[in-house]
DNA sequence: CGCGTCATTGACCGCAGTCAAAATAAGTGG
DNA sequence: CCACTTATTTTGACTGCGGTCAATGACGCG
């Protein structure tokens, strides 16, 4: 461990809070079933630059996120790597019936997991139906979340996909905290924990895209930089006006040529 | 419908061959629970631009992909469109448990879908595990290839992202092919059925930007285009070469610093 | 105090988005 | 069957975003 730690502790980009899956998904168990599982659980704390899932691998244990953040990272033969997804608080991770790992999965912050063996899932899942269809619902909902990253992805201009991007942590962060509305005007701390150069590749950019990013984003009064990994969004409604519109179209459509008539 | 059909008839992408998941799926059901659902199930064919799924419904039905090409899109609310994922033959779509549909699923290209009531498909999967184990496992791998796509779609450049789709299709009709390595050498005839502003929106790019991109494959011998619709892939490897390294990056890497040592 | 890491800033330039127009193909009506 | 219209792809010229390289600044650490 060469590199600094950006922000020691717990970290939040979503915290368990009424959204918790994990939880939800441990309700639907039937007591007994509960039990045999939590006995299971070992709280595991690791540091940053942990590889936890090597690509390729079967691993017995199933991991659930409680704090930091887990990268899934894909590695090009010519030693090139890509971020492909974040696994951030309240996220899961894991295989069943042997089918192996399509990418690694590495500590991106200093982080803590809950893991359980796999085989247990399994089988409990097995004699909980109510839970397996809760569990299968929650892969459903996974797919759709990482159609909406490709939309997310799919924007043309940094500035887009950097202020999507903060919108998404923002309503996951809004979600987590109920759904008052007070908690709308005021200003929404996000802290990030994740490298510049970490971002950028998950964005498809590059650090310094980025940073030009973020201080548009901070002179446009959509947000402030405290230090390089904590922001308060500002402005909810101009970070997604970044977000949807085109910087280019200002009042004006960018392009409403494309659509069939 | 005023839009010509670029390829009448059938149309492949990917062809039900001994990788079909739907078939693989109904020999997991026991017999008599695979005749109630074969006996329920509808073949329908329809018009390129049919909207099969309006972005929110709850369809009764859910569908498999017989012949033509679906996308998934999401309509903003300027009125843009996305296309977020690729329907092809063999693959499914569908909801379960009362779960809504996140974006709209629409023909683009003249198709043929298998379609079955949602609820009796639950039933039976409830009454058979290990079908339901088996769609489970489909739909990690649907997870893990949306992320693939995520990879794609990353790429910086226009010809790498093209040339990762093609490749990608490639794959998908070798490995539907089977695996003899006669067939690796040989030119590859890939049918797309997809128009030039469809698939700009789902690399993320422009019409004109595909344009010069497909004819900068063609002329380093990597494709021969036929027509619009139609092409030879004539070097696999050289294919691969454009979607992975960057143009730039001829005998030298563009960036190696950015991994940890 | 010097060094390494990382974020930021500036200068340069290439890729691709944009606008415009030509070329090609398909469809229509005489 | 041909002239005309329409839809779509292709090509060209221009411009701007962002990738690239290099330098500076900020921070933590040995």
């Amino acid at each position: 461990m060469t590199r600094k730690t950006p922000n020691p502790g717990v970290v939040k980009m979503g915290d368990g809070g009424p959204d918790d899956r994990f939880q939800r998904l441990l309700e639907a168990f039937p007591e007994p079933l509960r039990d045999r599982l939590t006995a299971e659980l070992k709280r595991v704390a690791m540091a940053e630059g942990t590889v936890l899932v090597e690509d390729g691998d079967t691993p017995s244990q199933i991991g659930y996120v409680l704090s930091g953040l887990l990268g899934m990272t894909k590695h090009l033969p010519d030693g090139r790597r890509h971020i492909i997804g974040l696994l951030a608080p309240t996220d899961m991770y894991g295989r069943f019936h042997e089918q192996q790992f399509s990418h690694r999965i590495e500590a991106l912050a200093p982080s803590e997991v809950l893991t359980c063996p796999r085989d247990l899932f399994e089988t409990l899942l097995r004699e909980a139906p109510a839970a397996e269809r809760l569990f299968l619902i929650d892969m459903l909902d996974e797919l759709d979340a990482a159609r909406e990253w490709l939309l997310v992805l799919g924007g043309p201009k940094v500035v887009q996909r950097v202020a999507s991007f903060l919108l998404v942590l923002s309503r996951r962060k809004l979600r987590a905290r109920g759904r008052d509305a007070a908690a709308h005007d005021q200003p929404l701390n996000l802290r990030l924990d994740i490298r510049r150069a970490d971002l950028a590749q998950y964005l498809g950019a590059r650090a310094e895209s980025l940073s030009r990013a973020f201080h548009e984003l901070a002179e446009a009064g959509a947000i402030r930089i405290n230090d390089p990994y904590d922001f308060d969004v500002t402005d909810l409604e101009g970070l997604a006006y970044f977000a949807g519109h085109d910087l280019a179209a200002d009042s004006d459509y960018p392009g409403p040529g494309d659509r069939d008539p």
